[in-house]
DNA sequence: AAATGAGTTGCTGAG
DNA sequence: TCTCAGCAACTCATT
């Protein structure tokens, strides 16, 4: 919406009778109608790669096609045309930075941007002599619907095609259902710029950028740009970026030269390009393990329910493309690792879920961030490093499409292949396989933070702790609690008297990390990647029974809820709603049928 | 072609 | 304060 609107005035400062027009319908509907009633010659868009997005620039390529409008298509999302780096990498996905690189110099020079206009014509005439066809929602949820205030629901559709005031003006937040934004990072262009002006002013920083040796834990100011939202959402062009950092650096010379790729500012959107590029070449399993050759299969607790309707499929070489939001109308059967239904395997690990998903773990560090991005939008890269391996295999041993689809949520520069891909490496599922380094949700936040500052922020029940003990409050005496007015306690719920209880870690990490270990060990012995039959059918379970392997979907370890037996039957079809917008204060309970959880095929 | 070294971002404890 | 081996051990790139 910042987006929106900066754009709309900048398109006016250049022609007061201009802006940015808004039309509500969908364009598979919409635009064949406008080709008719606006004699439209030429179709321009943006090339885009994720699947649902693929999908759709078909269909409307399609449609033009047949009402003899010529389609131009550009890409904008990345160095290279995704498509194009695929093709040189022999239609593989790139897999690492190496063979991006590789693959992106033989693509050609990335190019530079093209200036912004400096003027712009009239509008034509856009009269809307036609009906309006609803979404095609039909069976359908609306995903958002959790989000919505007051049950007022989505009025920007029925506004009309050309809003309440049929002046095509740009959709507030209000029309969509939506209470106002809690982050206080904004959007739009001229911000976007004018933070990239700022960071390029300082040639030390700009040109010596280190991405591991910025600080996961520092705010105001964070230790990186903060300029991805802008790249997500179209306000900042990545080789606009690329070419005046590139300038920067090429001219750097300070003492020990400037930083590279992949560690540098410019490596940052190798990386970037990297995950679109590994997207364009696998198709729409990319956001999921089931068919996806290039991830492994572990049997992560919660995992996607598989139906007969999960998609498998494998587009063609020739229209990839890349990510977008993806929270658009219709967005259906391709986008499917955030599809809200998992099975509970276990109880357990789905409390273990909905607490790191809440902030309320117990493990402060691990809460602040979650907290962080769950108010802002935001976390620093490696600090999404850290939840993520705690929710998979160092810790929780939760299936990352799981945490893909909180991160697909709450992130404001979700982009879908950064995202999947960035859990595949976390996750040692893909990407990455030092499974055997793990982040410690105390060690590794002291090391960037030891007055835990952080903490302080978005754990204020903890905020006057002392610093020696508030990564591990648990440990701390009884007087230095006293002190701080921390109560610990609470099975992860902040209770009656709010801000004075703060959890108490929901395991010992020592204990799950090697559980973990062990079972990531086994995982790496069967060897099964998404695309194998067997997991499928579910018949990789023998392969896992065989190494008496127990940390598993389903499998038992002798946790608090063996007591169960008798239900176990009932327990097979148990599903549970994957999106729930509980708030950081919430209590989470085990609901009654949690307990009667185990397993989910025979 | 087997072997070696490197890989954006682990932790602990010794020196 | 910093560096480094040890922990256990995976893939990829290069030779």
């Amino acid at each position: 919406m910042d987006c929106q609107n900066d754009l709309s005035e900048s398109i006016q400062k250049l022609n007061p009778k201009s802006k940015l027009f808004v039309l509500r319908e969908a364009p598979q509907t919409l635009l064949p109608k406008l080709f008719k009633a606006w004699n439209v010659t030429h179709l321009v868009f943006e090339k885009d790669t994720d699947a649902y997005a693929r999908e759709r620039d078909l269909v409307v390529t399609d449609l033009a096609k047949q009402a003899g409008v010529e389609v131009i298509t550009r890409y904008g999302r990345t160095l290279w045309d995704s498509d194009e780096v695929v093709a040189k990498h022999g239609g593989r996905p790139t897999m690492s930075i190496t063979q991006l690189q590789a693959a992106g110099n033989a693509v050609g020079e990335i190019p530079k941007p093209i200036p912004a206009p400096a003027h712009l014509p009239d509008p034509g005439d856009m009269p809307l002599r036609f009906g309006r066809d609803e979404p095609t929602t039909a069976g359908l949820e609306d995903l958002n619907a959790p989000h919505r205030s007051g049950g007022a629901g989505d009025k920007s559709y029925r506004a009309g095609i050309a809003g309440p005031n049929g002046d095509f003006a740009v959709e507030t937040l209000e029309e969509l259902g939506f209470p106002p934004a809690t982050t206080p990072h904004r959007g739009g262009e001229t911000i976007a710029l004018g933070k990239l002006d700022a960071i390029l002013a300082d040639a030390e920083y700009t040109a010596t950028f280190r991405k591991p040796q910025t600080s996961p834990a520092a705010f105001e100011p964070q230790s990186t740009t903060l300029l991805s939202p802008a790249l997500h959402f179209g306000a900042l062009s990545p080789r606009l970026f690329y070419w005046r950092v590139r300038e920067v650096v090429d001219a750097y010379g300070g003492k020990g030269g400037p930083s590279k790729p992949p560690e540098s500012l410019t490596g940052q959107l190798l990386f970037r390009d990297m995950y679109f590029a590994a997207q364009a070449a696998v198709g729409a399993p990319f956001t999921q393990t089931l068919g996806n050759a290039h991830c492994r299969f572990i049997p992560w607790h919660l995992p996607s329910k598989i139906t007969a309707t999960t998609t498998t499929t494998t587009p063609t070489t020739d229209e990839k493309t890349e990510t977008g939001t993806g929270a658009g109308a219709g967005a259906g059967a391709a986008t499917s690792n955030t599809s809200p239904d998992y099975d509970v395997d276990s109880a357990e690990a789905e409390r273990w879920f909905r607490r790191w998903e809440a902030g309320t773990t117990g493990f402060p560090f691990v809460d602040a961030l979650m907290r962080q991005l769950r108010r802002e939008g935001w976390i620093h890269h490696l600090g999404r490093h850290l939840v993520a391996c705690f929710l998979t295999r160092g810790g929780c041993y939760v299936h990352w499409e799981r945490g893909a689809g909180v991160f697909a949520e709450l992130l404001l520069d979700h982009e879908p292949a950064c995202n999947a891909g960035n859990w595949q490496w976390l996750s040692c599922a893909a990407f990455y396989s030092q499974y055997y380094r793990v982040y410690s949700p105390a060690a590794f936040g002291k090391r960037w933070d030891p007055r835990g500052e952080l903490i302080r922020r978005y754990v204020p029940e903890l905020a006057r702790l002392d610093a020696k003990y508030i990564y591990e409050p648990w440990r701390a005496p009884g007087k230095a609690l006293e002190e701080a007015g921390v109560r610990i306690g609470g099975g992860g719920g902040v209770g009656g008297e709010k801000g004075t209880f703060y959890p108490e870690p929901m395991f010992d990490f020592a204990e799950r990390r090697a559980k973990c270990l062990a079972a990531m060990k086994a995982a790496y012995g069967v060897g099964l990647y998404g695309d194998d039959g067997r997991v499928r059918d579910g018949t990789w379970r023998e392969l896992f029974e065989q190494k008496g392997q127990t940390e598993m979907q389903g499998g038992f370890d002798g946790t608090d809820d063996a007591d169960d037996g008798e239900h176990a039957d009932d327990a097979d079809h148990e599903v549970r709603r994957g999106k729930h917008a509980r708030s950081v204060g919430d209590t989470v309970e085990e609901g009654p049928m949690d307990r009667h959880v185990k397993r989910l095929k025979a």
